[in-house]
Parts: C-alpha cells; structure tokens; sequence
DNA sequence: AAAGATTGATGGATCAATCTTA
DNA sequence: TAAGATTGATCCATCAATCTTT
C-alpha cells in the first residue's frame, strides 16, 4: 500500500498518455486529411449501427463512451445537422428520446473505416508483434478494470 | 503488409483510448479536488525546472510536450498570469524570449506532485505487479518509438 | 523566404443552472 | 426528489493570418 510510484510506475504512466497521444494525433489527421469527420463521430456511429433500428438513448451512449451528458447533447445536435443521425420521441418515458443512424450515417461510417482501418493498422498493428498486441491488451484491460479478452470488435 | 488490422489491433487500439481517458480522468479529478490547476502546468513547470536558471525556448517546449505553438502561447500566458513563470527577452534572437518558472511555480508543483504522485500510484502501480509494469513500459515504448527503458524520471 | 511567436475568429468542452417527466 | 436531457456562460483548443527577426 505504497502511497508514491516507483519510476517505472511513473514511466509508465507517462508513456501511456503519450502512447495515446501519438497514436490519436496519428488517426485523426488521417481522417482530417480524407475530409471526414472527428473519430468521436465515427465511435457514435458504430454504437448506433450496432443498436439496430430500436437506436439508443443518450444517456446509453454516454455510459458506453464515457462522455457527458451536456457534451453528447450537442455532439449528437452536430450529427443531427450534418443528417447522420436523427432524434425520435420514446414511447414509454417522455423524458427520454431515442436516436437512431441514418442512411446517410452508415453510409460516412463506411467510408470512415476504409481510412480509420489501415491508420489503425500502421500507429499500432505495424509496430508489434502479434503476442505484443495480446499481451498489451491484456495489461491495458487491467488498467481499465476489464478482463482479458472477449471483447467486441471495433468493425 | 496487410492494410486492414485484424480484431486483436483494434481490440488494443480502443483500449489504449480508453485506458488513456481512464486514468488521465482519475488524475485531473484528485487535482481539481484539491484545487490544484490542471495536469498540463505540472508538466511545464517540471520541464522548465528540469532546465534550470536558464529556461527554455518556447519552441522547445513545444517539442518536448507535443503542443501546438499557438496552444502554448497561451498557455504561457495563464501561467504568467498566475505568477508560477516568466518570459524573459532573448539575447543573440531577438525573435525569441526564454521562459523561466518562478519561485511560486516551483512550490505550486511540490503541492501538485503530493496529489498526483498518489493518483498515479492509485491508477497505475495499484493495478498491475511490476512486470507487467515493465512489459507495459516496453510495448507502450514501441509505438511512441522509443527504447525500452532508460527514460528520465517524472518527479 | 523561413523560424519563432502571437493574435482574432471560431468551434468545442466544461460548469452550473434549468426544464420536464418519472 | 431524482433521472434524462438541454442551455447559457465561460474557458480552452484550433485554424488561419500576422508580426518580427533571421
């Protein structure tokens, strides 16, 4: 029950936040430099395509992104404006609303991934081994507080 | 040469994003409870005693940090305001100046480190066992393209 | 012309307050 | 009273343009 990291601790720490760095600066440019939109769109996107025709409600999203409630309420204005994705009434809560992806949305989160896939191939894949990948997920989903493997793909 | 990453890339890509928010969000909480300024002062003020009496270079800053010349102008400008650095006229460049953290900066980062040296015992060392540490240290290495080890401490 | 640095305009993130329905 | 969601005000980040010195 130290109370102060050790400096690998503090490597590691530092590493990670910068690790991220890199590696986002690396994918939104990309992105940015086919003219699509931020990856936050992108990430909306799946979640939505994923939840089917019922779509999801905001306070759903915000607890699979980790985002906050005001912060979602105007990401999801910019998507609605842009026509990527619409609000609807909820039958059953009249507080609530559900949104759903477009046409138009799957469509832009298509042409997304044929960006997002290969940059997130070449910041991370092409820089480990394979038994590097696993294991860096595996301490990384200690960090988080989640188990090994098994999770949901990212396509 | 594969374009497209396979499940397991893209399973360590959204971990790195998630675990980087995780823990970043840990840390600026215990500052913020604490009333201490943001994460990004600690890390100019650290460099910045790091260089000693002579200070550095904006631009070398900006290097050092990966921030955007216009984002540390300004936030340059905030720390000055808060008393914790100043900006000094160049000699031999007259486009430049040198920036120097002050007495107040320094003792403001002391009370910083007390909370966040804990935080990152807390988000980071409690979590995983010294190994893992290490491995961690060495694959986060290898997308920032750095060595395994043998970088300078954070404290 | 290029490097170092700043600035005006704009967009997005954050905090606190608010509104509606449960 | 609390949950779901939005809004006004403010702060910070970003883009493009600018200024000074090399």
């Amino acid at each position: 029950m130290r109370a102060n990291p050790d400096d690998n601790v503090v490597l590691a720490w530092a590493r990670l936040m910068r690790a991220q760095r890199v590696v986002l600066t690396l994918i939104e440019q990309a992105l940015k430099s086919a003219e699509l939109p931020p990856l936050v769109w992108y990430d909306v996107l799946l979640e939505l395509e994923r939840a089917g025709d019922n779509g999801l409600r905001p306070f759903e999203l915000e607890r699979e992104m980790l985002l906050a409630q005001y912060n979602l309420s105007r990401l999801i204005d910019r998507m609605e404006n842009a026509g990527y994705v619409e609000r609807r009434a909820c039958e059953g809560d009249g507080r609530g609303q559900i949104i759903a992806v477009t046409a138009a949305g799957k469509k832009v989160r298509r042409r997304m991934w044929a960006v997002y896939g290969p940059a997130i191939q070449r910041a991370v894949g092409g820089r480990l081994a394979e038994d590097g990948i696993e294991t860096l997920n595996t301490l990384l989903g200690a960090l988080i507080g989640k188990p090994a493997g098994g999770e949901r793909s990212n396509s």
